[in-house]
DNA sequence: CATTGGTGTTGATCTGGGTCAATGCGGCCA
DNA sequence: TGGCCGCATTGACCCAGATCAACACCAATG
């Protein structure tokens, strides 16, 4: 396992950007504002690179920061003292870090692949969203959706075989990356990432993958590379 | 299982109430009106009592109308086809029910005792959230503690043992309902919705009740009531 | 080009919790 | 007062997936 203090550290780069020409903003949260108000946004954040393997925010730090990814993909994480982990989603460019109500984040947010993200103080974010209400509202809206994969994933984690797991998962990363059967879709996470989403083991995903393999339903590329060969099988093994 | 035609149905009652009088509003979203609003809010909303085994909202069902819990406890849980299901949390008053983003529900929410509910359309309740952002606010910060709380659930769902998921479960139920150490927590709920809540089956819930027993690190007093005997073991067998 | 370390795959074995089945235990109704 | 009926508990056995161990496959490095 990796401890913190082996990772890579972010890198903080100065906040001569301009929200205006942003292409994920349709995307995140300030999709919701005009241009008078970009200019009032600008002002308050700042964009950093994230270096692959570094973490962006770290559970149980003061919550301080929160962010919008504008590239790359992150893997968010809880763990226990002896370990264990959990990954409870993954981020891709548009997505929103850093909601922690109290004082300390909740979770870990680690880069898988290099990336970037836009950050603002929490207080400034605030003053933010009182002063535009339409901010408030896409930032409900994207923490219900959240939420709802919170739900479907409390299902998987609670009620579904390991194939059923990986098939899930396989499918809702096919539609979020807008990939249909026969597209290939990129797994840029490890074995060991996508088993602890699914709460299995490596072995089991790298079993799991190898019968998918043999049963037809798939074909990989190399280790970050899946091709869904056959949708129906696939979607009748993620079981619903 | 019981099936929804076996169960009863919700009794809708008149929308003759008073929001003022509301013993539930201090810890609602409503809990951001002011006198004047909640006027509006009184003639836009209806109460309705809600019979122990009868659902307020169904999965897959049209979402028209949101709600708070006004009295009583739900539980909200998600089915698979073949009838395995996830119970994803359990509502007790002030809580908001019924967030949908999409067409229809994606839970089903039943009461687990007798209870009453607040009751709007979706339609009036977005007007009432533009009109006043502080109820958006409100729901924002409802909505962010549920998510913290289903990550919290897949750490436990993906990751725990029998022993760390009962005993985190008991913990929390006793935090949630201002119990210390001594005094019963009342579980409303059955085995079974308590196993479908912690992924397990009745049997090994039932078995992790007698192990604790034994153990010491708890009693139980009818099949509804349990008191924490030793709290500093429980919270050592809860594993985080 | 050999070496090393990180990641993935495969095989053998073990086990926590599931499954199946019996029994206990009130509460309720006739 | 006895007979259900719906839970909860307990016991015996089983199996999906964990664990432990070996090995394969690069990509990076000297």
């Amino acid at each position: 396992m990796i401890r913190s203090e082996d990772r890579p550290v972010c890198h903080r780069s100065s906040p001569g950007h301009h929200c205006e020409g942003c292409s994920v903003r349709p995307l995140a949260v300030c999709g919701a504002l005009g241009p008078g108000e970009l200019e009032r946004l600008s002002r308050v954040s700042s964009s950093q690179r994230i270096a692959a393997g570094s973490c962006l925010i770290e559970e149980g730090e003061p919550a301080e920061c929160v962010f919008t990814v504008l590239e790359g993909i992150l893997k968010l994480y809880k763990l226990m003292p002896d370990g264990r982990r959990q990954v409870t989603g993954f981020l891709i460019p548009g997505d929103f870090v850093g909601l922690a109500f109290g004082e300390s984040y909740i979770y870990t947010a680690e880069a898988v692949v290099e990336g970037a993200a836009c950050r603002f103080t929490r207080n400034q974010f605030h003053r933010m969203m009182e002063e535009f209400p339409a901010l408030e509202g896409r930032l409900l809206s994207k923490v219900s959706t959240e939420l709802a994969a919170a739900q479907e994933q409390m299902l998987l984690l609670g009620r579904k075989t390991a194939r059923e797991r990986l098939a899930t998962f396989l499918l809702g990363l096919a539609r979020r990356m807008n990939r249909s059967a026969g597209e290939q879709v990129r797994l840029p996470m490890g074995r060991a990432d996508i088993a602890d989403f699914l709460g299995l083991t490596v072995e089991t995903v790298s079993r799991t993958f190898t019968a998918m393999r043999k049963a037809g339903y798939l074909s990989t590329v190399d280790k970050h590379g899946v091709v869904i060969t056959d949708l129906d099988r696939l979607r009748e093994a993620a079981g619903d």
